[in-house]
DNA sequence: AGAAGTCTCGC
DNA sequence: CAAGCGAGACTTCTT
């Protein structure tokens, strides 16, 4: 039996307590979680999961005697795991992150991955076949435009088409690392202009994707015995302590798109006496930055509770809070995030397609006006320079190796990466907390609300109507307490009839 | 059959 | 050179 996950990826302590936290195939035994954690009568996994694809059919073809062995081997591993490494904790902050957070949420998440969450099938497949027709509609125009047919999901065949037969010249000739002509979406936006056929594969890209990945793909994984679709949630994965979800992955849902909402639409409550609450935290990075870095303005912004976005524009564009344009909000609204992944100048003229004079302007700007956060990056890259890790409020660690790197490149990753995890490690710290606590106070109370999903800063209930005037206030401060910075944290909350109502 | 590459969905 | 973290579908290359 493989046993992926266990690798012990570095020599320190702490990378391998991320591993004996949760070896991650064990979180698709959901028998064993349930019966461990939850205390429930473990049901068949065969019988729970069903026919799904190609890696679950496997599972399913196993007899219940292999289920269960495999189970113990995994549950065995990780005792193994926990014995050898337990001596090793000492009484320090990684101790604490995992006695006190990584250890209770994996009931937390057990019991989330156990509820599953409702989905309306017979919406997926009305969409379905609507999706086709437009595709197949698309793809005549796409074959007669091009003047002949070819596989319009093939990148290789798209790009000959498009640069060698009709001759479209991309500004720079995008190349992709194996020499192909590039056919991402900025490229063919940029195209789209200069011929029609580039704006309808864009249509075609984005149909064919959400038929593909989700209208077809998530009636299929929606369980036999209780109608309901479970994801997994792996504890141990992502480098900066997030969460990520497989099988299906309910944290890309899609939401930016018109007939992408539309997916969204599909996720509903348990029953007519139920509804979906959505609470997500709001800019939860950019306060963990205002609190690192202690930058007053920035601060200032969080606690008279502006739109940080536009009073950030205010500020770079040196105008006043009410002079400042959709235009200029968009902008600052991109500054902000690059701020959080460490971005250049050229990055952000990249993504605001404006002169790269400009793009040094604002950035010149912004640091004039938040100097505090100019200090704290250098500082973060500086400290994890001598360490060679990163870490969160919480002590949790990123091991950047490269960050003396000889190699501008690489050294330059590790530099973003310094700046970038312990933000977005810290806000899955809160959430984590968050959630336990939540699920903690859902069990005393003996509510029947049910936490059914989470989405890096957002958790999704399925509530109740009832419950409803109980849960929002409640929930909404325990998601703020759950480890309060020197800048407020604010909460968004929806109640609907489904996911996207709940927004 | 599996790995690598490309692309696109989310936060 | 050039913004962080993921998962999954699909095509194409390698074994």
């Amino acid at each position: 039996m493989k046993s992926q996950g266990v690798t012990v990826r570095g020599p320190l302590f702490d990378t391998m307590v991320a591993h004996y936290l949760l070896e991650p195939d064990m979180r698709h035994n959901m028998d064993l979680l349930a019966e461990t954690y939850l205390h429930y009568t473990p049901i068949s996994i065969t019988e729970l999961i069903g026919k799904k694809g190609k890696k679950q059919l496997n599972m399913s073809e196993l007899s219940p005697e292999e289920i269960y062995e495999y189970a113990c081997e995994d549950a065995d591993v990780t005792l193994q795991l926990k014995n050898y490494f337990a001596p090793l904790l000492e009484k320090n902050k990684v101790r604490k992150l995992f006695d006190e957070v990584e250890n209770p949420l994996i009931p937390v998440l057990a019991a989330i991955e156990y509820e599953g969450i409702s989905i309306d099938g017979n919406a997926m497949a009305e969409s379905s076949k609507e999706l086709a027709g437009y595709i197949s509609d698309i793809e005549k125009q796409i074959y007669q435009m091009a003047g002949t047919t070819f596989n319009i999901g093939s990148p290789k065949q798209l790009g000959e088409i498009l640069f060698d037969k009709l001759n479209l010249t991309g500004d720079k000739t995008k190349k992709t690392k194996t020499g192909q002509h590039a056919t991402g979406e900025e490229v063919l936006s940029k195209l789209a202009g200069q011929h029609e056929i580039a704006q309808l594969i864009l249509d075609h890209r984005q149909l064919t994707k959400l038929k593909s990945t989700y209208i077809d793909a998530l009636p299929q994984l929606i369980c036999a015995r209780d109608g309901r679709v479970h994801t997994s949630f792996n504890q141990a994965v992502a480098a900066t302590g997030r969460l990520s979800s497989t099988n299906p992955n309910l944290q890309n849902i899609p939401i930016r798109t018109e007939k992408g909402r539309e997916i969204r639409k599909a996720f509903v409550p348990r029953d007519g006496s139920h509804l979906l609450l959505s609470a997500d935290y709001s800019q939860i990075e950019l306060r963990i930055m205002a609190d690192f870095s202690g930058d007053a303005t920035m601060k200032e912004a969080f606690q008279k509770g502006l739109d940080i976005h536009a009073s950030t524009a205010a500020k770079v564009y040196h105008v006043g809070l009410d002079e400042v344009d959709s235009d200029m909000r968009r902008k600052a609204k991109t500054i902000n995030f690059g701020i959080i992944y460490g971005i250049s100048a050229f990055g952000l003229a990249e993504r605001l397609r404006i002169p790269r004079r400009e793009a040094v302007e604002i950035i010149d700007a912004y640091w004039q006006e938040f100097p505090a956060v100019k200090q704290y990056m250098d500082s973060a890259i500086n400290s994890a320079r001598e360490k060679e890790y990163a870490e969160t409020i919480l002590g949790r660690r990123r091991y950047l190796r490269d960050i003396n790197s000889r190699n501008a490149n690489i050294r330059g990753y590790a530099e973003r990466n310094a700046i970038n995890a312990p933000i977005q490690g810290t806000a899955a710290d809160i959430i984590k907390i968050a959630m336990i606590n939540i699920h903690n106070w859902i069990e005393t109370e003996k509510l029947q609300t049910r936490m059914i999903l989470q989405v890096h800063d957002e958790l999704v209930f399925d509530a109740p109507k009832e419950e409803l005037g109980i849960i929002q206030p409640k929930i909404a401060e325990l998601m703020k307490t759950a480890l309060p910075l020197s800048v407020p944290m604010e909460v968004g909350m929806g109640v609907g009839e489904n996911w996207l109502a709940a927004h």
